[in-house]
RNA sequence: GCCGCGUUCGUCUAGGGGUCUAGGACGCCGCCCUUUCACGGCGGUAGCACGGGUUCGAAUCCCGUACGCGGUACCA
């Protein structure tokens, strides 16, 4: 336990919460527990072109759901921008940033005279600064001017020449970066606002973060932030970069990527479509890290005791959908038909039911008995891996089918096949109330079969194709049970007419 | 291109010099259970990227190659 541990969690709205970024976070916030310290939830919103109004509202309702609350924050960059004008101009006086009055354009001109095959992307560093429009180039004179004229500027970081930096992940172990490899990174962007970089440092400062634990994609410019700390003389935080997820293809886990293979990317689809909490939580858990024996399935308790970055993996993880959907039908399993039940209840008034319009008088009143709903719960609960697919696979318990699998019923229903169904319809017919039962239609069947001389399958096959449309399912007379008497009576009956 | 990081079954991983003829899980395949389908049980398939070292001994340490990924913005 240290509980001067302090980490943050500082995704930046410029759309939904990712999946990778809720992985992210469920690292920070178990480091976080684990050592009994803070989560801070810091939204970085210094990009004023990319903002996304809802983004914000969505990383929070996301989190909760997931169960990660914070102890701080939301904490916002933009309403700090005088704190980062501040730190840039101080190290602008120390001699450790400039002003730089390149406009996009002219640094592009810069690129394109520069541009080769050896150097595709030309940079604005300590190669190219001295020939740019900067504070370092510009003459006393004309620096007043500009000033003066309140024409835009940029600070840029001073990044020195022949050093080498170099730091202990927490993930990587050492890792190292010679300067010249560095651009002159801009730290005050020309509409005032800090760029990640200055405002993550300075943040992460004053937060007094002690860990920055983020995704591989920051491993690059890390090496900056630890220049800027030595600058601003602050002690830099540990740093902890976490391996990304990547898409089956290759590749980081893109919006378009997941899309494309079936995968959804962001969380609110997770929520949607009522994935268990828990077992994405799990998954994502077990995504590069591992608690280090055989366990998989782990309570948020458990994970939280076990965490450590050093049982974090080093390499990238591709998202195995398949694992998720285990993962979901193991929690699933293990919640109550009714609590379950409530859920699904829940999920057909906002959605009604696959494949229909709206609902009728009689499909709303089944779907809002929460009795009828918890035994379908009871007999789909081993064969569906997700809520929804409740509704999917028991559609048939909502009406009669209107769809034959073809395939049973050429395999299932044949020549003599009428008269049994005639003959167990009729015997059923006469269960009154309880005694329509799934024992009872069971021995009722069993004495005809029998009687008639021949297997199970040939009465079941026909009557559960008659009954559910499909040549398989659950329980049969589980399934007649819950459909009750008159349902089942006139399903039998348009079979037997359908099938003359 | 350059810089950085990485590389154990198809996938997630355990493994941190001998106990590894490399363990678990998902997936896949088969068998059993069940006169359906699932669930469950049992079993199987499949991997240390390659090449050099170091060492009595290397999946484990070092170097190189290959491949993958990330970065290379007044985006985060």
């Amino acid at each position: 336990m240290n509980p001067k541990v302090r980490v943050r969690f500082a995704p930046s709205p410029t759309g939904l919460l990712h999946i990778g970024g809720l992985r992210t976070a469920l690292y920070n916030y178990l480091f976080a527990r684990h050592h009994g310290g803070a989560f801070v939830l810091r939204i970085e919103d210094t990009d004023q072109a990319r903002y996304v109004q809802e983004a914000e509202q969505d990383m929070l309702e996301s989190l909760a759901w997931a169960g990660l609350h914070p102890d701080e924050g939301p904490y916002h960059q933009s309403s700090r921008r005088e704190r980062y004008a501040m730190y840039a101009q101080q190290l602008v006086d120390d001699g450790y940033a400039y002003y730089a009055y390149d406009t996009v354009e002219e640094i592009e001109k810069m690129r394109e005279r520069l541009r080769s095959p050896q150097n595709p992307n030309p940079k604005y560093d300590s190669q190219t600064r001295m020939q740019m429009r900067n504070s370092l180039t510009l003459g006393e004179l004309e620096l007043q001017e500009l000033l003066e004229e309140g024409s835009e500027y940029v600070v840029r970081l001073k990044v020195p020449q022949g050093e080498t930096v170099q730091f202990e992940d927490m993930v990587r172990g050492p890792v190292s970066f010679e300067t010249d490899g560095l651009d002159d990174q801009v730290l005050l962007k020309a509409d005032g606002m800090p760029t990640y970089h200055l405002a993550n440092v300075v943040d992460d400062h004053e937060m007094e973060i002690t860990h920055v634990i983020r995704g591989e994609e920051w491993l690059s410019s890390a090496p900056k932030h630890i220049l800027l700390y030595k600058y601003l003389g602050w002690e830099p935080p540990v740093m902890a970069h976490l391996p990304l997820i990547m898409s089956p293809s290759g590749g980081k886990l893109s919006k378009r990527k997941a899309e494309e293979e079936g995968i959804p990317v962001n969380v609110r689809d997770y929520r949607k479509e009522r994935y268990e909490r828990d077992a994405v939580i799990n998954f994502l858990a077990l995504l590069g890290w591992s608690p280090g024996d055989d366990r998989e399935l782990l309570t948020l308790e458990e994970m939280t005791r076990e965490f450590t970055l050093g049982r974090v993996g080093k390499s990238g993880a591709i998202f195995d959908f398949k694992k998720l959907l285990w993962f979901n039908e193991n929690y699933m399993r293990q919640r109550a038909d009714a609590e379950l039940a409530e859920e699904l209840m829940a999920l057909v008034r906002e959605r009604g039911l696959p494949g229909k319009e709206s609902l009728t008088e009689k499909e709303e009143k089944l779907s809002g008995d929460s009795e009828f709903m918890a035994g379908v719960v009871r007999l789909l609960k081993e064969r569906v891996s997700r809520l929804p697919e409740f509704l999917e696979a028991g559609i048939f318990f909502f009406d009669a089918p209107v769809q034959f699998d073809e395939k049973a019923v050429k395999k299932g229903w044949k020549e003599d096949t009428p008269p049994r169904i005639i003959q167990y319809r009729d015997r059923i017919s006469g269960l009154e109330g309880a005694d329509f039962r799934a024992d009872e239609l069971k021995r009722i069947l069993t004495e005809i079969v029998e009687a008639e001389g021949v297997g199970f399958g040939k009465l079941m096959m026909p009557l559960r194709v008659a009954v559910t449309g499909a040549g398989s399912g659950p329980d049969l007379f589980e399934t007649l049970e819950l459909l009750g008497r008159d349902e089942v009576l006139g399903r039998l009956d348009r079979a037997l007419q359908k099938f003359a």
